[in-house]
DNA sequence: GTCTATAGCTTGATAGAC
DNA sequence: GTCTATCAAGCTATAGAC
């Protein structure tokens, strides 16, 4: 070994300087929630991130590959976290209440929005963008996301007995609509309200879209029953 | 006149032969909503349309003013007709209540989008990814709608007595979130449904959608006094 | 892992004939 | 109004050197 300790200032570097597969990834993932999938080139990237355009062959295949592998990183942390909340709420009251439910779905985001971390609200800007179109994102939104979906409309029926299964999926998709684009930050609500309002104070945004949304699961899952309190 | 009557021949024929401008707008349209300003070239466009590239820049000057003028279009039908339906409420009963209100403002959406002229679909495809877009999504709904939802935000202030301001922008903006979801028609609720929901049963996802938003603006913006029925 | 170099194609825009 | 023809720039993808 030429250089005695290198090894340590390597892995100390390493803490500092991202590979250029990260670069690439955090870029793309800035951009693409700008302008969308198509809206965005390779060129745009790599030039941005400083590396050549044929690293994203190399590490992604494609610019399909790139997107997807974007999509899916934060797709795992999200499901783990929202995987957890339900549990927590579950173990602590079975079946749990509808607002604790919705509130683990949507707490993990809000967490990660506020966070020092700025690029969750890229993410998010993506996700509404993905959510929204009409080609591919039903079945995008699916393959990243319905599985544990499936479990927060589980724990949503034990909450809503009696209910119809057709209203709890047509309350999710609300949920899903309001969700995506509350966090999407698109600043519509700052002009619409004139200064009211701040499209980015997410605190304020969730502490209402809750109770709104729980209010809403009941009056149509609870219809064959008395709303209880 | 070499061709006697031919005046109403050519009127015959302009029913039923579109001009190319139009052509070109229909079939924008019909792009645009599935891949959004990005992922769609102005070739796509006049090649399915079978006329010129360079008609679009003697007909709407470049690429964005096309986009514009389709977004414009069916703008100016749909504020009309929300702007009637609000005007038949209030006349009934003012105030009115929240349930009529945010009806008048999703049900126009509903009469297009089941007639038989199916191009409205691909409007509201496209106005669900241009309302999520963070880039300009926001400055190009407020645009085209926010002037006639200020009078819907009024008209719901009135049907809410001493309600917040916010709550209501934040409600509209719920509202807002879950309705172009609603009618983009992504389809992802019917894989995750398992085919007990369709994504194009407008009736069946209107009826529920109507009381379960009105519901939330109810919980979330008549926290001082109790719920009426 | 990273780069150079380039193939092969598509893009938005426009000048000018008809 | 509509077309032909063309441009300069941009695009994704990839072969191959290091």
């Amino acid at each position: 070994m030429t250089f005695p300790g290198s090894r340590v200032i390597d892995m100390a570097s390493k803490k500092h300087r991202k590979s250029r597969k990260d670069r690439i990834i955090e870029v793309a993932e800035r951009l693409f929630a700008k302008r969308g999938f198509y809206g965005v080139s390779l060129r745009d990237i790599t030039n941005e991130a400083g590396v050549d355009v044929a690293l994203v062959k190399y590490h992604f295949g494609n610019k399909q590959g790139l997107f997807d592998a974007l999509l899916q990183r934060r797709a795992d942390i999200l499901n783990r976290e929202r995987s957890e909340a339900l549990k927590r709420v579950l173990e602590r009251n079975n079946p749990a209440s509808v607002e604790e439910i919705i509130n683990a779905f949507t707490h993990p985001i809000l967490n990660e929005i506020v966070s020092e971390d700025e690029s969750w609200r890229d993410y998010f800007g993506l996700l509404a963008q993905v959510n929204n179109n009409p080609e591919w994102g039903g079945k995008t939104m699916s393959r990243y996301f319905d599985p544990l979906v499936q479990k927060f409309i589980d724990a949503l029926r034990d909450a809503l007995p009696g209910s119809d299964e057709a209203d709890i999926y047509w309350c999710y998709h609300f949920l899903s609509g309001a969700l995506t684009l509350t966090f999407a930050d698109t600043k519509r609500i700052d002009a619409l309200s004139r200064g009211v309002c701040r499209s980015s104070d997410f605190e304020s945004v969730h502490a209402r879209m809750v109770p709104f949304i729980a209010e809403g699961f009941k009056k149509i899952c609870r219809k064959t029953e008395e709303a209880k309190p």
